[in-house]
DNA sequence: CGCTGATCGTTAGCATGCTAGTGAAATCCC
DNA sequence: GGGATTTCACTAGCATGCTAACGATCAGCG
């Protein structure tokens, strides 16, 4: 009886699936925000993170490393590019690929973007204890690994399974 | 391996909004994945949830529940009545108000649906210790609460400020 | 009684994710 | 060399969230 106490509750508020849901919901949107005020909407740090690491990278690259779909990427980047944020060149000696390229302004925003998620991040576990904080990342981090591996359907085809 | 292990990292993979960002993706692919078998899709939770718990509410009651906007309610109430869940009728008192009532259909899903949900969380953190799932349960609902608070536009009109 | 303002649902349009299907280009392999 | 396969990006269409603007209805108050 760890968790369910009340009577006619159908629904328990603090459903693991619920409050992530919840957390996501509110951080999503202080991310965005935050991140809003320097040109760039919560999306587009998938790329842009990929691409301040190193530039010139492919749309289906950076939907591989994010374990993400390529039209994500293809239709984010699309809009980054209205918004001058980066330019889709195609690759001269593969014509099937396209290179995405930070524009200046897209360099621009490197530093204060990331200072916002960093202060985001520390705002959000502020009252959180140290212990608390740490689980938190581990917890998070096994999540991933548990869910990642049947669900993946394909990822990394080494030859033994 | 568990991840990215480079030098030049611009982007910590355990960044704290990177980490949300994917467990949600994998949560609720997984949730919608699991519920589908029941012919509910994972966003319809939050108003099955609220009408099984009593039925015959308004979209606008269940959007403030769950601090989401009446629109995402009415929109996926929408869908819920094309796909036989719930049915739509006005209010006889009030006809600004909209009664939102379960269908067999709906009422049908509770059991399968909720045992689905409880099942994904139990396997989700399986590879959890119990220390880590309490604290993780603690750590989402204090960064709940964190965000709420500044966040949150009208949350409780209190005469004072 | 009737005007004004608040309340409630709806519509329109956007961002972020997805799957399925298309078409072009590169690669494999006979 | 040339047809079949694989690999890309892209398009179309959906689900889930949002804000802004609209319209209808109810409640208050003169």
């Amino acid at each position: 009886m760890q968790t369910v106490t009340l009577g006619g509750m159908t629904e328990d508020p603090t459903e693991l699936l619920t409050l992530f849901t919840r957390v996501h919901k509110l951080l999503g949107a202080a991310a965005d925000t935050a991140m809003s005020e320097h040109g760039v909407r919560v999306g587009q740090n998938l790329i842009l993170s990929r691409l301040w690491e190193r530039d010139g990278r492919t749309p289906g690259e950076i939907a591989a490393h994010w374990q993400v779909s390529t039209p994500t990427i293809v239709n984010t980047a699309r809009r980054m590019e209205a918004a001058g944020l980066i330019t889709r060149e195609p690759d001269p000696d593969d014509a099937r690929l396209v290179r995405l390229r930070l524009t200046d302004a897209g360099r621009a925003a490197r530093v204060p973007v990331q200072a916002a998620r960093r202060e985001l991040a520390e705002h959000a576990t502020a009252t959180l204890t140290a212990t608390e904080r740490r689980h938190l990342r581990t917890a998070l981090a096994k999540i991933i690994d548990r869910l990642s591996d049947e669900d993946g359907p394909d990822r990394r085809p080494t030859t033994t399974r």
